[in-house]
DNA sequence: CATGAATGAGACTTCATTCAT
DNA sequence: AATGAATGAAGTCTCATTCAT
């Protein structure tokens, strides 16, 4: 059930990360909102006609969800490669899921963005699905830290704490990371690497 | 010049943030996004009729600049207050300035959530304006963990990485703190102020 | 019942026509309509707050209906004042008419031309009033004519056609006339006795 | 660039003069007033539903624009088809002008009517561009009579006058004249040519 | 009469969506 | 899938008017 637009490795994201369409509405939700974006904009965006849109998505819901969905599969099937390349050693998964979690908000921060802030748009059993999907990503990094809690190889007394504090910052990398930047995504990761190593070593 | 809600002691979250309309306001986009809000729906909310409504703010965007501008004061007048309190060593600077950060993104989570999610709903001058309050916040942890570095005080490498993971951290908090958790924001914030020392402290 | 504001002498224009609040609706009126004026802007104009308005006058259909009354009694009154001076020879009366006619046309054009653009707002009882006064209004000049016709003092054929004629062209003073210009009103009028006796000298 | 609705013979009002949207639009402004015209009474007036006419003219003014700037184009271009049509004499340059002018007013007085009373009512550059169109159009008539009082065949001292109270002696037939009277438009045309050779040869 | 607050009704306009072609 | 036309629902905002103080 790999996600479209994600590929066998892990830091690649040289591959467009949606089709055009979903692509074209993701701009103009990151630009304006969800409510905040006319489903003209987005057809016009993708250079369609309103109701050419309509003979791919049923609905302005419809690209929400597929947007949401798409970038909750791809984050997962990244950080899932990464721990797979990390092997047993807890250090190793730490540094690789920090990595990747970094990488892919670098990336793709307009997914993330939008995936963040737009939850609340998302209706019915797309909105537990989404939330159900946070939860299983964040499960990763938290059973990493509690590992290496229990192994004695992070300080933390508060695991659960530093976990969260780790996601946030790297999820918080969408909200302020552009390209052209100083940095490389890559340069960005391996500091980031660094510090959030900090956060669960600190006692 | 302290902002409406802002008592002099920067550990006192009792008295309301906002007046009750502008309360009412950001209950509802916080709920479901300013675009998403009917402006009839925050009436209601506030017990008023429309008109009444538009008796006290011209327009829908003046709710939110508002709700933008009160918290943006707030956090700053805040903020200064901590490192006053502080004085001149740094690393009491630092803890002190975390404290605050935690503090305020616990207990004024919903003011921080719109702050950081509905900028883009802000519009012309507003948006420059509540732009450089947020960098003239960011500057004051900046200034902190630059001057740390400095003085060898704080062992990273890269202090302005790390200043800004911590904002990010510490802001973060709106997104998923509630009141009526195991944690309450002073215990969390305890807590995010040894995380964060990581944080500056990692090489 | 001489309308406030129409002296003893009708060439006399020197007195305000309107008590002040309604000649501040008048210069709203003219300015915007009366459906694209708002009774707060009439208040404002006027130097007293919404409610200090309603005190004065009940609605703003009142406003409009004051105007309108006004308007006509002052022409009315004015054109009889003029046939009494002008006595019984025809051509003075025909004379004295259009010279009244231009007189207040000119210097009292706002009114005229709120008379003539607004009659459709008016509701009820009001309009078929403004609408009789009008009338008896035009039946002074058609008088004049028909007369003159009779007596053979003017040579028209069409003297209904000429006495409509007659009294659009003065009416239609109201609409391009500004005090500032070349001419004087009396100047003006004095043109147009000329030009008038044209019209129902014409075979 | 001929205008729609007007044909190729000055004489013939048997076209409709507007398409049938701007038609209902006309019709309600002229009962209610621009400002006092709803939207949906339009919308009502021509079978669709509000949306459904927003589909063709983007907002109330533009239905206002549209028929200003088809009234003055229609009446313009009669009006130069007359001149045409009158060769150089001057004086039947003057009767065609006349004949024209009643005629359109007569026949289109609905145009007429908004044109003269809801300039006020146009915003922004279409107000200069209506004020413009109209001057164009009095110089048309301006032009004979300067002529023709230069080359002595109008005998009046006053021509700038006579030339404008010819205008709106015609112009004022949209006030008053309706179908089913006791004169058809040409008719009544004739006699306004009698009445206004009076008007330029009075001394 | 000023101030301040309030409101039912209704204004213009936009939106997501659909249908026939 | 594009085009053009259409619409029910709902959006933001304004208006004339009123009442308590």
């Amino acid at each position: 059930m790999t996600a479209a637009g994600t590929p066998p490795n892990w830091r690649d994201f040289s591959v467009p990360a949606l089709p055009p369409l979903l692509g074209a509405a993701l701009d103009c939700f990151v630009e304006h909102g969800y409510h905040g974006t006319a489903i003209r904009t987005v057809a016009t965006h993708a250079g369609l006609s309103v109701p050419g849109l309509y003979h791919h998505y049923p609905s302005k819901q419809a690209l929400l969800v597929g947007i949401a969905e798409s970038a909750m599969a791809d984050l997962y099937a990244r950080s899932s490669a990464a721990l797979r390349e990390a092997g047993e050693d807890v250090e190793a998964r730490f540094a690789l899921l920090v990595e990747c979690l970094v990488l892919v908000h670098a990336y793709r921060w307009e997914h993330a963005f939008i995936a963040a802030s737009e939850i609340r748009s998302l209706e019915g059993p797309a909105r537990a699905g989404h939330i159900a999907a946070r939860d299983r990503q964040q499960k990763l990094l938290d059973d990493v830290v509690a590992e290496g809690s229990r192994l004695g190889r992070f300080a933390t007394r508060y695991p659960k704490d530093a976990s969260r504090a780790v996601t946030t910052m790297c999820t918080g990398v969408a909200q302020w990371y552009r390209a052209g930047g100083p940095l490389s995504p890559e340069e960005l990761a391996a500091r980031y690497v660094q510090i959030c190593r900090g956060t669960v070593q600190a006692r």
